[in-house]
DNA sequence: TATCTTCGCTAAACCGGTTTGCTAAACCGG
DNA sequence: CCGGTTTAGCAAACCGGTTTAGCGAAGATA
């Protein structure tokens, strides 16, 4: 049983070279400052007693940390599965790294999202998707610590970057219409919390507002009963989808909120021997990269989802490296439909009855 | 312009509370050993100044963080572009999250990671795929931070969790060698560092083991121009199975050892208008979520990718959380092929041939 | 030779908390 | 009323570095 080795500190370096504190640290963040000799000679001192400068003491001088974190309204296990994240974290990343940051995922730890971010050590955050009027935006402000929203209401007083949810929704919804679909199944993203109803300003509501109106320019309605919602990712659509053909809805299409669960629903109405497009089109939302490769390529609004985690970086870093004179930014990216296979003219019967009969 | 507020300190607090900082401490972390009533009082104070304890601070004197890193060998802008990394993340991050461990991604910093990772406050490291003679490995060690290596030659003295990586390779070699395949194209993950050749015992050169130990048995070989490598990307798989294509290679099966970029090259595949099965198997690796859902489904190689991030978390908190009596521990999970419909047999005159002629 | 710089280095303060050791007052049984 | 135990709270040390102010010696300038 080996005796776990203790860390050398400083003042071991310093002892061990016959020289101060000061001048070991030196000899490592501005060796300018000692003649060449020593400080190669405090530095060679240091490599073979193995000591490295304790990251956490330096941050507490330095008063900043180099780390930018991400901030999850659900548990980092449920958010990972959804490909959308892992394109939202590329961008994210490759910002943060160009600037030297690394990345530090913050996600409501034992349900409180405030005690895990009160643990944090970061320099600011980006917060996806959380609804504002949650108490941890106001407790990060209070905290001092600079916050970008994305995907969530914008705040005046934070940056934020937001996407055209309700214009993407709203192509989507006009394409299905065009095609002749007049009875539709929306599948919406869970709400973080699945306490009370739907966020009114989450990204849920902002979409099926979009899909809404569509109907309503033709002069229909998208009753409450036809959307169901559930977690955002392919399990969650194969589960929102049987639930819907249980409670005996018969949609000719379906509207997702996000690319994994329209391709749970495709899978789920493939189970039932439904074809897609033949009995049910399904539009997504994303355009998560595997979208044009799934069976049949996905129709769905595409959305700069890299672009969104850059962004949400770029505006963080210039506040937080304080080269901000003019407040927060507000940056809204467009969305587009793209259509590909999994959309296509509403089944005949169906365009003429009120309801679907399907096979 | 308004003033950047100053971060409340907890001598504010006593000093306005009229009481010691080590009261105001107590009152946050030991509240019984003061009167109640006090410890209401300073609690109150100490919200109404907007009081929170600096978590570097605090870090500083509890030797702890809570936190675990996540160590990648490539930036984490390509690492999260591979779906199979989401999925590990989702594994990682739950096993993290459920001992109350938040996340902290490492990536190389302008091309350092050793850089990195002395920035990093972490009580414990993961690291994935990282070939085991990386110094960082020996810099980590002495910096006394416990890691567990994934998917790297296992070192005896840190943690490990490794798949059946050649037995994996194996099957899905032999699986082609019965539907009639000799001339196969292999497709191998880049190695992190683009410098010297293969890493002798990286996962590349694993798999490859297991496709060659297969075709070795039945007396065929895979000679080294038939291995073509490129970032495990959709489009690292497409760029491979191109440059293949224009090096005149034409191969009746594909080995990939990524899903994504089995997906990459089925879309190449296809845009030359061939057919797969019919002109070209592929086969991949990982088993992603997306995997069947991708046309046609892919036959591929399954590894069970969230529980590897979970025992790689469960090691890791054992020695972290000093529960471990019986040193570093290694721990292997089983691979096993999943035949779906990407894979079929040879096309007949390429079985008579060396060389398939296409189209 | 006297004064001014520069060079090389150090002592001490500081970052913002937690923890240890101790004391004075209150409490307690006898 | 006395010695012993709690209780409530404080001062100081500590975590492990960085940074400021300053000092003596050497070199430059006058």
């Amino acid at each position: 049983m080996e005796l776990r080795t203790i860390r050398p500190r400083i003042a071991d370096v310093a002892r061990e070279a016959g020289v101060s504190k000061t001048a070991v640290s030196f000899a490592f963040n501005s060796p300018d400052r000692l003649a060449p000799e020593t400080a190669v000679r405090i530095r060679e001192i240091a490599e073979q007693l193995g000591y490295t400068p304790h990251p956490v003491a330096r941050m507490l001088t330095q008063r900043h940390t180099l780390t930018i974190g991400v901030l999850t309204p659900q548990a980092l296990s449920v958010i990972f599965s959804n490909p959308f994240f892992g394109a939202f974290s590329e961008g994210v990343a490759g910002a943060a790294e160009e600037s030297g940051y690394a990345l530090h995922f913050i996600s409501p730890l034992h349900g409180s999202l405030a005690r895990a971010m009160s643990r944090a050590t970061v320099d600011g955050v980006v917060a996806i998707g959380l609804s504002d009027d949650h108490p941890e935006v106001e407790q990060i402000r209070r905290a001092g610590v600079p916050i970008v929203l994305v995907d969530s209401t914008a705040l005046p007083e934070h940056g934020s970057v937001e996407i055209d949810d309700v214009g993407g929704a709203r192509a989507a919804a006009e394409h299905l219409i065009g095609l002749g679909h007049r009875n539709v199944l929306v599948i919406g993203v869970e709400p973080p919390a699945p306490s009370v109803a739907i966020d009114p300003d989450g990204v849920t509501s902002r979409r099926l507002r979009g899909y809404r109106e569509a109907f309503a320019a033709v002069g229909l309605e998208i009753p409450d009963e036809s959307v169901v919602v559930g977690p955002a990712s392919i399990d969650g659509g194969i589960a929102a989808l049987n639930r819907a053909w249980e409670d005996g809805m018969r949609p000719t299409a379906v509207l997702a909120m996000s690319d994994a669960m329209a391709i749970g629903a495709m899978r789920a109405l493939r189970d039932m021997r439904l074809t897609i497009p033949g009995d049910v089109s399904v539009v997504g939302f994303d355009d998560i990269d595997l979208a044009p490769h799934v069976d049949p390529p996905l129709t769905t609004v595409h959305q700069p989802i890299r672009r969104m985690g850059e962004e949400a970086v770029s505006l963080l870093l210039s506040v937080v490296q304080r080269r901000d004179p003019s407040g927060p930014e507000h940056r809204r990216l467009e969305t587009r439909l793209i259509v590909r296979g999994s959309t296509g003219p509403a089944p005949l019967e169906a365009q003429r009855e009120g309801a679907g009969v399907n096979d």
